[in-house]
DNA sequence: TATGAATGAGGATTCATTCAT
DNA sequence: AATGAATGAATCCTCATTCAT
């Protein structure tokens, strides 16, 4: 069994913590080095660039969030209404950012950086389409508002992510379940379609 | 009609863009000067250092918003439901951001950043004192929903914030009213405290 | 009666404490300007560049301390001893550090340096000369102890200089009398040859 | 064999010898590189910063020139007479000197010196103390003039940096020792107390 | 294979010089 | 004629990357 695996990871978990700290430009590579325990030389045994670490952080980063969102989406057995849904992505969201607090917050800080391969960009847009086509789906179903599903998804998502850097030095894991039960039906009545409206 | 004074005003103005774009470490002094069209020794004639820089930017945007958040809250005289108060505060949001959206974009990314003064940092806390009272007011009056006012007002900025990223190209001035007023009444339904609930 | 000349002057001036204080390279045009009490611009008036001023600047001093020691040579006088000679050269040497502290210490920091032009360096071989053609004089008539002239005028010279830079912050002029003497006396044993040796 | 621990040390040999050359101002530190024979980067992996270096240079010249004196002091045994300790520190000087020329030179332009941090003015005084207690020394005895011994030092010391400047481009090894001797007596003379004065 | 000393291109800052007022 | 704001080349210093060990 090889170390390699692991070493590459210590690197990706470093660089996402300080990608998160003080942004990619801002992030030195004998940091990164320093944080995983090794030696700057080694990092490009691993990554042949700052740039594809970066994208590199960023992708794991990504994929992380959308398997904790597909996991979360199954591991209950089939859901039965929009808001038990919902439930499950919250539930998604909030265990990734939980568990990888760092890699959240960095997701969220890049948008439109110049250091993203276009590669990267793709992944970024799966997340999107996973939460529009839920959106899209409580549309149909009524129990949602009406609007531009990317432009309902950038509220929530939005809503969630304010939440988290609010809540930066102890993260979300840090928050009474009440709490995070408020957060939930708030981001909930954001999407949902009042009756009376 | 010198234009002298208006220097440091247009370097503000550059260097907020492209804070906003690139972040603040990934902008280099040349970029700023040459985006406000001065040459780079200019700058520091009116900033001793690319920290005073960021740090008189952010403080800048962070009165303008502060303003703008004041001005509406004012403008139309008193307000006489929570709902409009909160409309009110939508509108100076939406006024900002339509009007700085670098700014209000640059401000929302940083937080915790390493180059921010601790005056910068007071000022910070500003926004979010003015967003919290009106929190707590409208909880008193039973119409916002139970819970710590911070983090509310963590969860509406934050659904703000990522409309108004959503909205990156264009900015905000180009949604239709019909778009902008779905978004208000989401956020309005991520604070108001329903009636049954 | 132009007020031009005027200006030059309090440049040199200027320009020569500052130089003698930090030197010609860690002095700014700025810094010379102010002290001369005239705007940087007008520097520019008066001199093509600062490596211009440097150049008048060393040549203002040297030619100051040549009329300086040919005043004292000839006001008194003709002189009948080497000893009587060598008085005048200190009594010139005393009253040029004394008037022009700076400017003293300033030329003996020069040497071989970079922004000196021909022209410069031509006028700093003519004290040398004067100086030379003295201790020549002095060995032929068996007062001044043998060996290489411009060796024993660097020897002179040299404890001299090292005498006012140890009284730097008052001058030579601080000195009492009965010290002057002693260095005087000093310095002429220095070069005299003693009977029976 | 490694050669690594060196370049901390040419970079001391390229700095001396540059700020002997150029003065401490007029010296880049790309030259200084370059002369040491290593890249830019690397001076700042042994100093952090162009101030320390020449800090760094100073305190490592003076140190050298207070060994030599040191050594020269102790070396050859008790010393007898007044002259005979003079010829001790003679060698010192001298010794110093010859091997490092550069250093010299630049030890004697630097007195009041911008750059130089209080540590490095503290060693500066020890040359001069040891310097005047030989002076104090020889007047008790009788054998050295009256005065005030650290303007004796001043005069004497200046002496002899004015040879070694005079000497410049070959050094004071080019010397004949018949020159040196008649040197050496003239500074001598300079301390001297006469019998019949 | 892992390391970190060495490198130099690139970034922040200074300063001699220009030029509109 | 005098000024000092504006400029950009030149300077100090940083940091991604290489490579000898």
């Amino acid at each position: 069994m090889p170390r390699k695996p692991d070493i590459a990871q210590q690197l990706l978990d470093s660089a996402l913590s300080l990608f998160a700290e003080r942004t990619y430009e801002g992030t030195q590579m004998p940091a990164v080095a320093q944080r995983a325990g090794v030696g700057v030389g080694s990092i490009y045994r691993y990554f042949p660039s700052k740039e594809a670490l970066g994208n590199a952080a960023f992708q794991y980063a990504k994929r992380g969030l959308l398997d904790q969102l597909n996991d979360a989406l199954v591991e209950g057995g089939p859901v039965h209404t929009v808001r038990e849904e919902f439930g499950r992505f919250w539930l998604g969201f909030t265990r990734y950012a939980g568990s990888a607090h760092d890699a959240f917050v960095f997701l969220e800080h890049q948008q439109h950086d110049t250091f993203l391969a276009p590669e990267s960009q793709a992944l970024a847009v799966e997340v999107d389409r996973v939460a529009s086509d839920f959106i899209e789906r409580g549309q149909r179903s009524g129990e949602i508002r009406d609007g531009d599903p990317q432009q309902l998804v950038a509220l929530a998502i939005g809503a969630f992510t304010g939440l988290v850097k609010h809540l930066r030095p102890g993260g979300i894991g840090k928050l009474s379940p009440a709490s995070l039960k408020v957060a939930e039906d708030a981001v909930w009545d954001l999407l949902h379609r009042k009756a009376d409206s």
